[in-house]
DNA sequence: GCAATATACTGAAACGTTACAGCTTGTCAC
DNA sequence: GTGACAAGCTGTAACGTTTCAGTATATTGC
């Protein structure tokens, strides 16, 4: 009690930016007070919950997110996790943007958590975990039974996968209908009288990679075309790679008259690899192929499309973890968005 | 001195993770020791110092971010700022990894700060300084009188831009050397016999707009080619925009033999508006783009290309605002990339 | 008039870190 | 033996926030 009362004499003084203290001073309330003002407590009066509001926005008052971060746990922080590799183009930026069209007017940042190839998978989200550096999470390249998701959902850190899982545990996810898409495809390409088809699927291993062969098969044997197998590439593979063994399908005697792509960056390889083969796209062959930029039917008009949001899929999942962060059900924050019709050029 | 020892007794119960104040309990050292033990901090003993980074290790001890944050006010945190609308798909996802390469094994952290079309892009810049999100910041879109380039400067905090500014100011940057690669362009489809050239050019406003016009125009009259006009539209415009007024000068008796595009969509774009005015590509009209994937030539073959590295482009800012950081001289951490040679597609 | 209760506010402590100003202990010079 | 000094370590305070446990004042019940 004799300490000596250290005239705190930096409130005025220090240009800095504006804390709570700062208020308070201003305010001639407690600090306490302050703090609690600004969130609508209830024990606070009506009239210097408005003070303390209108001061704070007229010296532009933003909370420090280091002392918040500190004091209780909370990073405001989702961390969007990508694989440095793989990763399609566009759907890197698209679903950043998607991303931060949602958490713009929150408190979220959104922070890039890249792995490569060499890393296990679960690396970047056992750091994010053990160093608590995110609220939330969002993941892609989805497996059935993934480790990410359990790990996770054992840590009871909110997530969101892009794409669905199969492990019977319940999280929020969004996921595009790749099932339904391949479907179609196959049955547009029936409808124009395709009747030998290959599939250029997902790679081996993500969910959507059974969801888009079994959409694929099912349709086949619906419409009572038949496969040509093409499952010694996948979408994951290098152009170079696709190309040729396009070529090489191509040039055999029960070549496909038929393609589905789940990817427009490989539906390029494989027309340069059908054009290799000197056979002409919409004359010898039709593909359909997943795009996600209205590209492709500059690259060859001949091509049919069905469109993917991913812009859409960075809002969806953006949401999904900010509601289960926000404490909705988990099992409320799923979707699955259905694919447009294949479409064709149109002059 | 009196003052109760409140016997600290959460050292060995807590299971949460390892602070400072465990590692000294489990170390028998204060904490201070510990936190100047860990970054060889000279007046520490060899040997306690080995010990105390041993057993953090083993513990798999790492520093509270927040805590740190809020002491020293390092975020350890680098920000990315881009443009939602405008920026190309290609090098959002490129810069990203290449930034990401290079903080990866530092304890820095990226976070994606967009803006959209209709803000200030001061805007995003001032709430990160007000609000000292990062310790470094990466713009792009950088204009020869940048105001975000200024404010920076003006407040001392680190950055880099890609693409240089032209105010006098001196700052970190890299920049790809597109004066160089309008130049090269224009000599090329001069060396194959083109003479009546138009160049699609980055956005006016732009530094990197007049470098590519200069350059442009400089080997026009070195060559002895003349310009068709045209710029009512940049690599800013839609696909549409774009192929309409390709096709619209290609209709013209005094039409281009050549065009210089300065992206790679864009000249998807072109192709198409040179096609719709029944035109042929590599008969009637040379392109030359650049492009930062290597697609255009699965698009068209007749394409010559320059490339651009956008991962590389990402790479030398981070290390240039790490620089920075770092206390290296501004002036030090500035990088032109030098084209490439113009390439035909081979086989 | 007095206890009980509600209302509106407040100070202290804590989150994990680092900077500052010590405090011991040992060594050395003289 | 004493003073000076260095080496090696430590406690306290502070960064800005929120939570906990109050306190002071007014209001109510009876």
């Amino acid at each position: 009690m004799d300490k000596h009362q250290t005239e705190k004499d930096d409130e005025t003084s220090a240009p800095g930016r504006p804390t709570l203290k700062t208020l308070a001073f201003m305010t001639g309330l407690g600090v306490t007070t302050v703090s609690r003002a600004l969130k609508d407590a209830p024990e606070i009066g009506a009239e210097t919950r408005r003070r303390v509001q209108l001061v704070a926005k007229q010296i532009g008052y933003r909370p420090n997110r280091a002392g918040v971060r500190l004091r209780t746990g909370k990073t405001n922080v989702i961390s969007l996790v990508l694989n440095t590799e793989r990763e399609i183009m566009s759907f890197v930026s698209d679903i950043i943007y998607g991303v931060s069209e949602v958490i713009a007017d929150t408190p979220y940042h959104l922070i890039v958590t890249p792995y490569s190839r060499s890393q296990d998978p679960l690396d970047p989200i056992r750091y994010l975990v053990e160093t608590g550096s995110a609220d939330g999470v969002i993941i892609s390249r989805t497996q059935p039974n993934d480790p990410r998701a359990r790990y996770m959902l054992e840590r009871g850190i909110p997530f969101a996968t892009h794409g669905r899982t199969d492990m019977g545990l319940v999280h929020p996810y969004h996921d595009f209908d790749n099932y339904a898409f391949a479907a179609e495809a196959v049955r547009h390409l029936a409808g124009v009288g395709r009747r030998r088809l290959a599939l250029l699927a997902p790679p081996v291993g993500l969910t959507y990679h059974g969801h888009t062969v079994n959409g694929f098969t099912d349709a086949l044997s619906e419409v009572g075309a038949s496969e040509v197998p093409f499952n010694t590439v996948s979408i994951d593979h290098s152009i170079e790679q696709i190309r040729m063994r396009t070529a090489q399908v191509m040039r055999r005697q029960d070549r496909p008259d038929g393609f589905v792509s789940s990817a427009a960056a490989a539906t390029l390889a494989i027309v340069a690899g059908i054009e290799d083969a000197g056979l002409k796209l919409g004359r010898d062959v039709d593909v359909v192929s997943k795009q996600s930029s209205e590209l492709l039917h500059l690259f060859r008009r001949e091509l049919l499309v069905v469109n993917e949001n991913f812009r859409l899929a960075g809002s969806e999942l953006a949401r999904a973890v900010l509601g289960w962060i926000g404490g909705a059900a988990p099992g409320s924050l799923q979707s699955l968005s259905l694919p447009g019709e294949v479409v064709a050029y149109q002059g």
